[in-house]
RNA sequence: GGGCGGGUGGUGGAAUCGGUAUACACGCAGGACUUAAAAUCCUGUGGCCGUAAGGCCGUGAGGGUUCAAGUCCCUCCCCGCCCACCA
């Protein structure tokens, strides 16, 4: 047995080391090179590493490798996002400093890295809780201070009671927060946003670019910034100067409008139900409603809670007056928080009309089946024609969408006009562990801008975390108690910091220059290396990361440092990694420690095994009987080196072309598996069966071959086998390719072998016969028999002759050429 | 409710343009080596009938197109993921 776990364990520490002594992954820009920049998402340094992460970053790293013999100038960087709660909540618990608590992480995770053999260039590896990173967080932040992008408003954000601080609305999942899954609620605060919705447009228009995107991360984007083409609609108030807008995308229901919605948030309700008799009523359940968190809003069981105010609004298209309620399941936040209510032909419409004993109105009528109202039982959304519209009946809706549009416009009733469902992106945080925001507010000279001479504003040290009470910056005097940059004054620090996404929509311009202390990047080092050729991470991110990447991106392009819109231009999503069905994770507690698997097997079984398992975009089941299986196999290739391999050697006989054949099939088989969505799980079971035609080609149990001179197909069958095998398995692959006597000082700087169409061309092939549809014999026939021939060949066959009598019984004869011959008879 | 993926042996998964379904591996069974075990190697392995040759059935269900369907068309069932009172 020649290659045990401390074999492994030696050759791996072994490369390791030399690939860092010589810097082998050191990437430099230089033009006269074609380059390739591959990226996985950086991870959160909690720690140790775990399965999730080894399969993504395997993956990444054989794309590198492979890019490299490809002879790409490959930069593959990597760092760690390392602001977030995590270690603030760590901090809380354990009395300690959240910078300490991430550096040990961050060390930890380096050193795991290293024992997977990834293929980095440690030389660019960042932080983002560096202040020499988020000193430009910072900086972009003010840019788009400047510009308007950046700005504070007092609204009613997602609030999460235990972790104490605002929420992305990217960051409410079903009405809990994200991270620590207790139930937001709605608090009304003063906050920093980023007005993303200023590039809605070009977000959505952009996505037609990215055709190497998984369709459905496209379609993810586009339903989240969800653009809906409609009218704005303006009902008067009988009685009353105040107008209401409501916007609408289906105008040609308006005729059956019967009642109207309101937000019980809508700034005109307190207004108009002043002085009525129903205003204590509306302001009680004005109440209710706030206090309820948006998610205990949402989860009506259909019933949909609201109340009349006493008031009417007149429909412009036919005067009539239109009692107006207001309803929890309208939203402040979408469209203008007011909606025409069409009972017939909207199902929530028809619940709250049900609910309420409204009364309805059929507008649209299926001209194939008509329907009554008596006999509704939900709404009519399907198409039809317009019927009860007056000047419009008969009409097909779809076309009384545009001309009552126009018409509604052109008479002043409404406006066209365009919805998105993207909201700005609030990015304060009331934490510590994050990146400052670099204002300054004065009393007399207001919201001040950090002057940049002075960025970063630094984190203070030695703060204490108590989980308490707001951000612990609060109640750091020194850090609050600044001087106005404008007057001079005292002044106050703003005490917020950014979410952290924040970090992560720029850190992959940042490893372009990664440790550049005058400029957020050199532009010229970015000109080379952007956009980053191939992304790949994890499904999770397709909203919120790969958007604010992508908003950024466009935002830097606005302040011309960069020249391009898009940062990513492929992207991979791999599956995740699960155990007895479920997804792997510490709280479920049916994770399996890499560590435990290198400390046993090795990084390259490790690495081989998680790709052969399963497609990469493919959910992984865990199973270790596989790991097994990769085990042996790399055991029979070192065997194979090690017995059978000889410099020169001349033998030669008629299986030579076979596995010659076999050997070009696996260069053209794993090249196509990088080429065409990098299906590894195929491409390592051709370089198995490359070995298998070694194995058979030397015959089991042959010992050592003499040595020749000539060239040899089982020394190129050997050397294309490890060459084609080393970005899956780089230590093992670089110990044997040193073993062939090889000089090369690393096996990525050889060429990636290429393939001789014409050795995979065969003399002769075996045709299968079908008769009437079944397969009933085979025959072999020259590569360039003609139909005749092979008629005449495939009645030679025994089977075949017992359903065919004679050549006239054939009806009809078809040939596919190299494979097989119908006939019908 | 909407969108997007899926459904193939005991298991993970293969199958270019519609062309021999189950590649490759795991597992299992039998054998070789061994005092024995492990490791390794060899053979077999979709189901049913048959000593065999061979036959019949078989890619979620049912229908269709075709010389030929996992693949195309129609109807339906089930599973996963994402979004979801978005007017």
């Amino acid at each position: 047995m020649p290659y045990t776990t401390n074999d492994i364990k030696s050759i791996e520490a072994k490369w390791q080391k030399h690939w860092d002594a010589y810097k082998t992954f050191k990437a430099q820009a230089d033009v006269t090179k074609k380059k390739y920049y591959v990226l996985e998402m950086f991870p959160y340094p909690s720690g140790k590493i775990h399965m999730g992460h080894v399969r993504n970053y395997t993956i990444a790293d054989v794309i590198a490798r492979y890019k490299m013999m490809q002879g790409f100038n490959v930069l593959h960087p990597i760092g760690y996002d390392a602001f977030g709660q995590p270690a603030e909540n760590a901090a809380i618990k354990h009395k300690s400093d959240p910078a300490e608590w991430t550096d040990r992480c961050i060390d930890q995770m380096h050193e795991e890295l290293k024992q997977m053999g990834f293929s980095y260039d440690w030389d660019r590896e960042i932080s983002t809780c560096d202040a020499q990173y988020y000193k430009w967080n910072q900086w972009i932040f003010l840019k788009m201070w400047e510009r308007g992008l950046a700005y504070k408003k007092v609204s009613s954000v997602n609030w999460c009671p235990s972790c104490q601080t605002t929420l992305a609305n990217e960051e409410v999942i079903g009405g809990a927060c994200w991270r620590c899954k207790s139930q937001v609620v709605q608090k009304d605060l003063e906050q920093w946003y980023l007005k993303i919705t200023h590039y809605a447009q070009s977000l959505l228009e952009d996505l037609k670019q990215l055709e190497h995107w998984p369709l459905r991360v496209r379609l993810m984007q586009e339903n989240w910034i969800g653009k809906s083409f409609g009218v704005e609609i303006y009902f008067k108030i009988k009685g009353d100067t105040e107008t209401l807008t409501v916007f609408t995308t289906r105008p040609d229901t308006i005729f059956g409008a019967t009642y109207m919605v309101l937000a019980p948030e809508h700034p005109l309700v307190k207004k108009l139900v002043s002085g009525t008799k129903e205003e204590k009523a509306v302001l009680v359940f004005i109440d209710e409603t706030a206090g309820k968190s948006k998610s205990l809003r949402m989860s009506g069981d259909g019933r949909k809670e609201g109340i009349f105010i006493g008031r009417y609004a007149i429909n412009p298209v036919n005067q009539e007056a239109i009692p107006i309620f207001i309803g929890d399941y309208v939203l402040m936040e979408y469209g203008s928080g007011a909606i025409m209510a069409v009972p017939a032909h909207d199902q929530r419409d028809f619940e709250f009309a049900k609910t309420h004993q409204l009364p309805m109105r059929i507008v649209i009528q299926n001209p194939q089946e008509p329907f009554e109202l008596k006999s509704m039982t939900k709404a009519y959304e399907d198409p039809g024609v317009l019927v009860n519209s007056k000047p419009f009946n008969r009409i097909g809706n779809e076309e009384a969408k545009k001309k009552i549009a126009e018409w509604m416009s052109k008479e002043r009733m409404g406006k066209m006009t365009v919805h998105w469902r993207l909201r700005d992106w609030l990015i304060s945080r009331q934490r510590y562990w994050g990146t400052p925001i670099p204002m300054i507010y004065c009393d007399t000279c207001g919201a001040v801008p950090v002057p940049y001479d002075q960025l970063p504003v630094s984190l203070p040290k030695n703060v204490e975390m108590t989980g308490q009470g707001g951000s612990p910056l609060n109640r750091v005097e020194e850090f609050v108690n600044v001087s106005c940059p404008k007057c001079f004054k005292g002044a106050r620090r703003e005490t917020d910091t950014m979410a952290t996404f924040f970090d992560s929509s720029w850190y992959f311009l940042r490893f372009c220059s990664a440790h550049n202390d005058e400029e957020i990047f050199s532009q010229q080092e970015a000109k080379y290396w952007m956009p980053v050729d191939q992304y790949i991470g994890g499904i999770e991110h397709a909203i919120l990361h790969l958007l604010y990447a992508r908003f950024f991106t466009k935002f830097l392009k606005d302040l011309s440092v960069i020249d391009f819109g898009e940062p990513f231009t492929r992207l991979l999503t791999q599956g995740m990694v699960l155990k007895g069905g479920e997804v792997m994770s510490k709280s479920l507690g049916n994770t399996v420690d890499p560590d435990e698997i290198l400390a046993k097997y090795g990084a390259d079984t490790l690495r081989l095994f998680i790709l052969f398992a399963a497609p990469p975009e493919d959910q992984l089941e865990w199973n270790s009987d596989g790991l097994e299986g990769a085990w042996r196999f790399l055991n029979r290739v070192y065997q194979m080196v090690e017995k059978r391999y000889v410099k020169n050697f001349s033998a030669f006989d008629s299986k030579d072309q076979m596995l010659d054949r076999e050997r070009n099939n696996a260069i053209k088989r794993v090249s196509q598996s990088f080429e065409e969505g990098f299906k590894f799980n195929t491409a390592i079971s051709h370089l198995m069966i490359l070995a298998n035609a070694i194995d058979k080609y030397v015959g089991a149990g042959l010992p050592r071959l003499p040595d020749g001179e000539a060239t040899s197909p089982l020394r190129n069958a050997i050397e294309t086998l490890v060459l084609l095998l080393s970005p899956f398995t780089p230590h093992l692959c670089e110990e044997l390719w040193q073993m062939m006597g090889k000089n090369d000082a690393t096996i990525v700087k050889v060429a990636w072998p290429s393939f001789d169409e014409a050795a995979l061309k065969q003399t002769e092939v075996t045709y299968a016969v079908q008769i009437n549809g079944k397969i009933r014999g085979q025959f072999t026939a020259p590569v360039f028999a003609t139909q005749e021939q092979l008629q005449k060949l495939c009645l030679t066959d025994v089977h075949v002759a017992k359903y065919v009598p004679n050549a006239g019984a054939i009806k009809k004869f078809i040939v596919v050429p190299q494979k097989l011959v119908s006939i019908v008879v």
